[in-house]
DNA sequence: CTGAAAGCGCTTACAG
DNA sequence: CTGAAAGCGCTTACAG
């Protein structure tokens, strides 16, 4: 058996609480006891159980993570990104992060994480679409609430969220600096916040430069935001009379799709045909030619919602801020402003 | 505060061990006692606080699960998704599974993640090529291990594996019956077993069919297997005097970017190179042509190893078996078996 | 078949 | 500044 508490007290000649006061970093130890502490604990090797620790304060040390699992089966790894960065900023604030997955509807008998049944989580990070009802169940069950990537329609919560009208705005600008005054909008749901807020950054762009809005160039509302939809909407779009010389594309799937089209059309991207995608997935530099799109700082959000819930869990503070994050325009070779 | 055991107790009219009883379904409960407990959970919406039967029992509920950090950042969702089948056979057996990155190198100080150090977990998961001195150390704690998608060249351990060479094999004898004799291998890093024995399975199908086995057609050891690397192999095999007519890649990354070398050298897929990948990630069907490749059932991956060590968990065994789970063939429009 | 009691390994008032 | 003791919410021999 591995030690306890108590052998360090036995070792060190002090008590229990003692010991335990050393760990925790309470004030009130004489150096020398402290001392005397600290050797037995590495003599021994100990290390807290934490099942005793989660026991004793009623704090479990967890953060539970959720996302809807159609996001996981997908291509990107942009939510398991933002995943990555939650465990590695946790890890300073030494919690665990217990990812789950949930289904897209809400379903009171399971959509419900074992982990907030068994009260085994201090606070719970939401991360992209999920049912409205699940926030909400969470919300109000007085547990600290963290969204990122997806805000509902209505409700406050603090959220770290992308800035997607400014980030769309500049990528439709930089299309337009290019030249291009038919540039098409290809969009996925536009229930989802994220997407109508890049369809806004669009129109702003457009209307900033005087730009016609031409609702025959904007496919929206497509069900999956998948390269399959991108693909058909782009089709679409490039059989258009006067067809757009640019695509806005709301995220890079959307925008790899896209490419696709043209290449069958017989167009070169980028000079029959511009496209700026949105997000920079891994696969983005891979395409042919490889893509243009918005960044976003993916595990600097999970940092930052770390950050904010582990504030929410030790204050007890109610705050619904929103932390709205930057993206950042990477030219390559589709928009057509480098040669390749 | 929630309701525990006590107050299911006084509800009921029995004894706090009574109602322990019955959630653990243990035998000599009548029913009518049986059903009066049940029936205070219930009206009580009451649920076990988890960390109370963790120290009370000394098991944890928790599965570790390691992954090197490079996987993650991955474009594939390959090792996500074995993450997932894990997650979902885990809830099953009411654990959870608790996701960690490492580095590659060994660091005792930062490679042995907090939960070992903790005795937070019951079983550990050890996902693609880690360090063998992580897996030793891990072992030699006594702690049950499994691994999934590699063995170290030393030692004995309960693992999942895919049957690397047999996929490779099947994947090159599709290639030799599609009339290809100058198949061109392109493989990662040599030391990950299973890379080794793609290579063997590719000589395999070559000797039986008879045909020579000719070195300048083979690039091994490339660093990363990523996209760029098998992009770089790919140009060199091309520029040979009598280059390859196929390429059997042992992963679809190091494929995909072969595809983009035989565009580069104006050759088209399939006609004048055909290629067959390995691991059919997502975006293996968004290329031009789409990508033919072995499928690797990921999420059954993770579903057998969590069967595996909940059962080492409760039996105490230490058997070590290799359980090899079988590729799939998927014909797609690279390997020029189907007209695109 | 059921109840009283000890114990898991910590933390935290409370005394001193 | 340090120690003795109670308590967190379960499970599990042990009696009955």
């Amino acid at each position: 058996m591995s030690p306890t508490i108590k052998d360090v007290a036995r070792k060190a000649g002090v008590a229990q609480s003692t010991v335990s006061l050393v760990i925790n970093e309470g004030k009130h130890i004489s150096q020398a006891t402290r001392q005397k502490v600290l050797k037995a604990i590495r003599e021994l090797n100990y290390h807290p159980r934490r099942s005793a620790r989660v026991l004793a304060t009623r704090k479990t040390g967890n953060i539970g993570f959720i996302l809807a699992d159609k996001y996981f089966y997908q291509a990107e790894p942009f939510y398991t990104r933002i995943f990555l960065g939650t465990e590695f900023e946790a890890r300073k604030h030494n919690y665990y992060v217990l990812l789950t997955t949930v289904h897209e509807e809400f379903n009171p008998k399971k959509s419900i994480p074992r982990y907030l049944m068994e009260k085994n989580v201090d606070g719970v990070i939401l991360t992209g679409k999920v049912s409205d009802a699940l926030i909400l169940y969470i919300k109000n069950s007085g547990i600290p609430v963290v969204l990122i990537d997806y805000f509902p329609k209505e409700g406050k919560f603090p959220s770290v969220l992308i800035d997607n009208l400014q980030g769309a705005y500049e990528a439709v600008v930089h299309l337009i600096r290019l030249g291009h005054r038919r540039i098409g909008f290809i969009g996925g749901t536009i229930d989802h916040p994220s997407i109508s807020d890049r369809f806004k950054g669009y129109g702003q762009a457009l209307e900033e430069f005087g730009l016609p809005k031409n609702s025959s160039l904007v496919a929206k509302d497509l069900p999956d935001s998948s390269a399959e939809d991108g693909y058909r909407a782009a089709r679409k779009l490039l059989k258009l009379s006067t067809p757009p010389t640019a695509l806005f594309a709301t995220n890079d799937s959307m925008a790899m799709g896209s490419i696709r089209a043209a290449r069958e059309a017989q167009l070169k991207v980028p000079d029959d045909l511009a496209v700026v995608g949105f997000d920079d997935i891994e696969v983005a530099t891979h395409t042919h030619p490889p893509l243009t799109t918005m960044r976003v700082p993916k595990e600097e959000m999970g940092t930052l919602a770390v950050r904010k819930i582990v504030e929410l869990i030790d204050s007890g503070d109610k705050f619904n801020e929103k932390t709205l994050i930057a993206t950042e325009l990477i030219v390559r070779g589709s928009c057509g402003a480098t040669k390749v």
